[in-house]
DNA sequence: TTGTAAGCGTTATCAA
DNA sequence: TTGATAACGCTTACAA
């Protein structure tokens, strides 16, 4: 029983009056008496009437859709952020387009296409760690079509809108944490350089270490590429330096489960335990017997929120506060 | 540079011909010239023109958009089932609309409104642990969108278009490997009396148990509402019977990890060890010291491949095979 | 207060 | 081989 959706002229027809009068009087237009009104909105609610959206969108040249592109839903922290764009979105009658690069840059480019295609109205994306050049991005921009960055910032940040945690602040957090616990041999696992954020947070370690007068050590810094593989050659190096690291801060938790699963295959030898410190702070976790330290908590729902509330902004032009950057603040969750 | 995308108008304005002749030459129709079809298609691909989605839509009455409802996508089984859709999706030109009912009922009423509304061509949907009524799934069917149910079947499974993994047989497996690991107190965390597949996952414990001449024990099964507490609260009654069960078989992994948890604390007895089998093979094991014994993978991407493949042919009218029930077999993985 | 008509971008029918 | 035109469903000047 495949019965199409009631339209306006269908309603006109019924009440014998023209197309222009339903639409005005649906809208509630102040030229439209009110007796006409009624009949209107009655017989509207009676055949359940919706708008066609595809005519909305021709007309308006809007979709209402909003397109998300990140590195991986599977990765918990993202699919956190997910949550918090979806329930804002319901809330302000947006859809969400949600997408996967599964960090790679020839995905993201074809997903670029796609939602240009698709018409969304506006981006929300964490840019896949292959990702150097932007001009994908900005070709959608320049299409009219907003993009708001979050939890992984484009190279010339300043320039455009983002939404992120302070990993700048919370890597110092952690760092100082660390210390106070007697830790002097802290090591860093540095996420790839082609991450922005891979350098906030390193050098929020940086930083650390010097206001509390601790050497920097370039043996106790390893650059991963977010394989499994690659971070636990880099914890194979860590364990082989002369003093090697008592803790280690790592660019996010799933390095650190790396990591750990690592030093468990390891532990033949009388290995001295180290502790570990990631960002994410993941639900996951509660399931584990032997956890990380501590986990620097993102706030990803929020940060999710924060950018498809910014982007319905930038949709909606008001862009005359112009390009924003938007900082959560990170907690420490000491497991 | 706010420019907006070209429109055959456009061409056939600069080629001084008009939109009908250009629409054709777009798409190779026979009728037109090779010159006209050449110089067009030249100038659409130098303008990279792109047709208007929302004309399409209007026109076609076909959005090229399906709907996805499911519980949750921190849930990595469900995930990994999203991987499979947005890939097929992609291949075919369609765009896939996610969304999470988060368990409730409310929430996937408002969700289906929704999908409606945004007039996708179909919805696949893994319905809420608390779906009884199927009355908003059927009203679109009635409207003409078709719905495929995966991983969760509705109740009058024969009667609709489905695609799960073969649960039952999976089950059995399941406890005839308990069995032949020398097991005879295997005990049952069912899921909640709503999902139908809860039955079926039963069904085959219980076939399993009288094969193998074992006798069922009601003390031994309970029902499991998906919580964390109802699961340990369920464990707790299992620890209390007069000869507590060795090995359990639960309806999802998650409740082999809530568990399994619930377990560790209590462990301060002389507690024998109960072994775990669950329905999921969740990609989060690898990081487990402590895995359960086994765990049966129910090849998400695949049930996620079928279900989007199924539901295009129904978009597509390919209705003459009639109802679908595809029940991919599952895995036993030993850990 | 209501109606007419153009237009959003496309396809398809029919005529030229 | 090409073009004019209606239609998809809706909004919105402008006219009545």
């Amino acid at each position: 029983m495949k019965r199409s959706a009631p339209t306006i002229k269908e309603i006109a027809q019924k009440l014998n009056i023209s197309v222009s009068t339903v639409s005005k009087a649906i809208h509630n237009h102040p030229s439209i008496g009110l007796t006409t009104k009624e009949r209107v909105q009655k017989l509207a609610k009676e055949l359940n009437y919706v708008p066609n959206q595809a005519a909305l969108h021709l007309k308006h040249q809007k979709s209402s859709v909003i397109g998300v592109i990140l590195p991986k839903l599977i990765d918990q922290f993202f699919s956190l952020t997910v949550n918090g764009i979806e329930d804002y979105a319901l809330k302000n009658n947006y859809n969400v387009f949600t997408t996967q690069s599964h960090e790679s840059l020839t995905r993201e480019k074809e997903l670029v296409a796609i939602m240009q295609r698709a018409q969304v109205d506006g981006v929300i994306v964490a840019v896949s760690k292959e990702t150097t050049s932007y001009d994908h991005f900005n070709a959608l921009e320049n299409a009219g079509i907003p993009v708001v960055y979050f939890v992984r910032q484009p190279k010339e940040a300043m320039l455009h809108n983002w939404v992120s945690s302070n990993v700048y602040e919370a890597a110092g957090k952690a760092v100082d944490f660390l210390i106070a616990q007697g830790h002097t041999r802290i090591a860093h696992l540095k996420g790839p350089d082609s991450l922005l954020t891979s350098k906030h947070r390193y050098d929020g370690y940086m930083e650390a270490l010097g206001r509390n007068n601790i050497a920097y050590d370039a043996d106790l810094v390893k650059i991963c590429d977010l394989t499994k593989a690659g971070t636990q050659k880099a914890m194979k190096e860590l364990l082989q330096v002369d003093e090697p690291p008592t803790a280690v801060l790592c660019f996010k938790d799933y390095m650190v489960l790396d990591a750990m699963q690592f030093l468990r295959k390891q532990s033949q030898t009388n290995q001295k335990k180290i502790e570990f410190i990631g960002f994410g702070n993941l639900p996951m976790f509660e399931y584990f017997d032997e956890k990380p330290l501590a986990s620097l908590d993102e706030r990803p729902y929020e940060i999710g929120e924060k950018a498809i509330s910014l982007l319905l902004k930038l949709i909606n032009g008001a862009t005359e506060e112009g390009i924003q950057n938007i900082n959560l603040e990170c907690k420490l969750i000491v497991h």
